[in-house]
DNA sequence: TGTACATCAGTGAACGCGCGTTCACTGATGTAC
DNA sequence: TGTACATCAGTGAACGCGCGTTCACTGATGTAC
């Protein structure tokens, strides 16, 4: 029953992994830590073992799911910033985005809950917006700071909006015209 | 114990009104059947006599809410176009609609709820979307009735992202920045 | 390097609790005459 | 209009179930010598 250190570290890891994609897909509180930790291969009683509670293996796995998310959008930083931001906009409203909510954006999936979540819960939410704000914030073309920042915030939300309703509607046509919409508002404002 | 019709039916009315409003405050698997019935002012046992489950009221609540406010906003028709729609955006995104879910918009209040709840609830969340797009694209200035509805799609994406993001921050002041920026989008796109 | 033993990651049963739902019961309402 | 009785809205205890958490136990790992 005893494993190595490295065992134990990686089993660790795997449960933080599939926390944070079962968070995002089912809700915090529609994911129960029996059947979390039977998706992570592992048996419930040993989660205590690795975790204070369940607030702190979600708090845990919501930073995770931002450093990945953040690694993941840091690579746009090669392209040039305006094309930085079209691939952004474009990945961020794609299908597969609306299909896997467990590996996207923790902002969209988990807005409904956050509201309703202990302050810890909140705080790492609101370091993920704070850093998804910046990136966008990077690939904008305001003249000044404080004008870049607002278009910046605008844009998080349109597409926080557009891909919560996109995910929440029964009608596929409609999510994609959502989305469809939501792009050509970012990317040819002159439209607007 | 029995109470004369006019008596059963308002209890109902109540619940109904009730549950609207705590669902949209806790989510629908936020509040049990028994918080809910004593919040209003009756007992758990009653509840099967009104309702087939809480599905069924689930679904009842929605189509409270979404009457409700399709009532509320309807009212601004008898403003000039523009006029209404800067009334719906700086209301959508007032400071008592972030504080007040429990009275506010269903899209925002569930959003992150409606991808994980069964179909019936989906059907009523899409109706209370497509009627609200109806309303935004009456009062949009577009030319052609494709770019209006497309306008009214980003306008509500644009909405339901601001105030999603604005609840689920934990800090007030963000929360005012990222609604204000997102009614400078909307109220004045050539700054966009 | 080899042996003896303490550590501790993981197991699985059990805890109290709140959930949605069921049920036997109550007793004022509303109806039949 | 007055009386006898069936209806049924509401009560409160109970159901099985899954939740987060606790605990005694196991046995291979890692350490002390």
């Amino acid at each position: 029953m005893k494993v190595t250190r490295a065992e134990a570290e990686a089993n660790r890891e795997r449960v933080i992994e599939t926390a944070g994609r079962l968070f995002r897909e089912q809700g915090i509180d529609g994911i129960g830590l029996n059947d979390l930790m039977q998706a992570a291969g592992l048996t419930r009683g040993g989660f205590y073992r690795q975790f204070d509670s369940k607030l702190d293996l979600t708090v845990q796995a919501m930073n995770r799911a931002k450093d990945v998310n953040q690694t993941r959008w840091g690579k746009l930083r090669y392209l040039p910033p305006e094309q930085a931001r079209e691939q952004l906009i474009r990945q961020y409203l794609s299908d597969y985005h609306v299909s896997n909510p467990g590996d996207g954006c923790v902002l969209a999936a988990l807005g409904g809950d956050a509201v309703r979540q202990p302050p810890e819960v909140r705080r790492v939410y609101t370091e993920n917006l704070l850093q998804l704000l910046d990136l966008i914030g990077e690939f904008s073309h305001g003249e000044a700071e404080g004008e870049r920042s607002q278009q910046a915030m605008a844009t998080l939300s349109l597409l926080v909006g557009a891909l919560v309703l996109s995910r929440a509607v029964d009608d596929d046509s409609l999510s994609r015209e959502l989305r469809e919409s939501a792009i050509n508002a970012l990317l040819k404002p002159e439209a607007e």
